[in-house]
DNA sequence: GGAAGTTTACTCGGATAGGTCATGTCCGAGTTGCATTGG
DNA sequence: CCAATGCAACTCGGACATGACCTATCCGAGTAAACTTCC
């Protein structure tokens, strides 16, 4: 199991977003902000616009902003913008296959080793879920943000 | 992020030799019994093997069986037999890289992204430490051991 | 000076390629129980 | 009848092929602001 590596730059470019509220920042800024490749993290971005963490404008002076108050953006709807909302187990039901195959009529609850696996990964979601933007920021030195939005404002 | 799906086979197959104690059963028995690649299939056991929750015995009539009684086994220890112990989410301080670098005196602490990911994670391996083999297959209807066992016991 | 057209800067989406890891197969080495053989 | 030897079954480990997905790059289309041009 793995999450894949642009979800750090998703979390980071959010947290970055949300120190610059009202401003618009570009990929290419992001990009160089965090020495990261520039087309493969404007696809990420758009994933997150897609799933309404962050809002898109073209044209010049265009770029990404939050589309949602740091409050009610959770690190849950971050991870699962980028990797999708899934269960990493995934049931096949061998249970039902080969020759110790049970008859479908044993079969109608779900298998007790899916349910442990579905509570694990709901224990995850909640976890992820208890936690916001806002509380992600929150505990920074005021010196970050003030750094962060000199660096990322283009004036 | 994705689980094996031999994640699958191999709680399943432990489960299976839960249910006959004392027993020792062969790798092409198990893959008969679930419909899976007896080559591969192999490998994963000898996972379990290396990481304590199995024993195999070579020889004729030789096979795999518990290596511990089924309250001492957690799911969290065959998921991570499987899978490994590591975190899904690696952080790579991208946060000292590019324009924005933030100084090595401010990174002393670990990145507040990198903890809220490490308690998910925590959160999701306790909930998978408390069911243990013996919950799995204490939940059954008598008749499922009964009949895995004359399945499974060759005579 | 103001309106229309042009340029510029940026996002969006698709096409494509390489690398890594899970999946799957095959084969040889080593080990142990069983059968056979010889005393 | 017993011990020694050979055979068979099984695990273990490595080598290798395949496929999926993440990473990465490039390019064209579309859009909106800024700039230029012309009346």
């Amino acid at each position: 199991m793995k999450l894949p590596e642009s979800l750090e730059w998703a979390l980071h470019c959010t947290t970055a977003l949300a120190q610059v509220p009202g401003e618009t920042v570009s990929t290419a800024q992001l990009a160089e902000h965090f020495d990261l490749p520039t087309a493969y993290l404007s696809k990420q971005l758009a994933l997150l616009v897609r799933a309404g963490v962050l809002s898109g404008t073209t044209g010049p002076r265009g770029g990404f902003r939050l589309a949602r108050p740091t409050s009610e953006i959770t690190v849950l709807d971050i991870v699962e913008a980028i990797d999708g909302a899934g269960n990493p187990y995934l049931c096949r039901e061998i249970r039902q296959q080969g020759r110790g195959a049970l008859p479908a009529s044993q079969c109608r609850e779900r298998c007790t080793i899916a349910t442990t696996m579905d509570r694990a990964h709901q224990a995850w979601r909640d976890s992820l879920r208890s936690m916001t933007v806002a509380d992600l920021i929150g505990d920074l030195p005021a010196s970050i943000p003030e750094r962060t939005r000199r660096l990322l404002s283009r004036g």
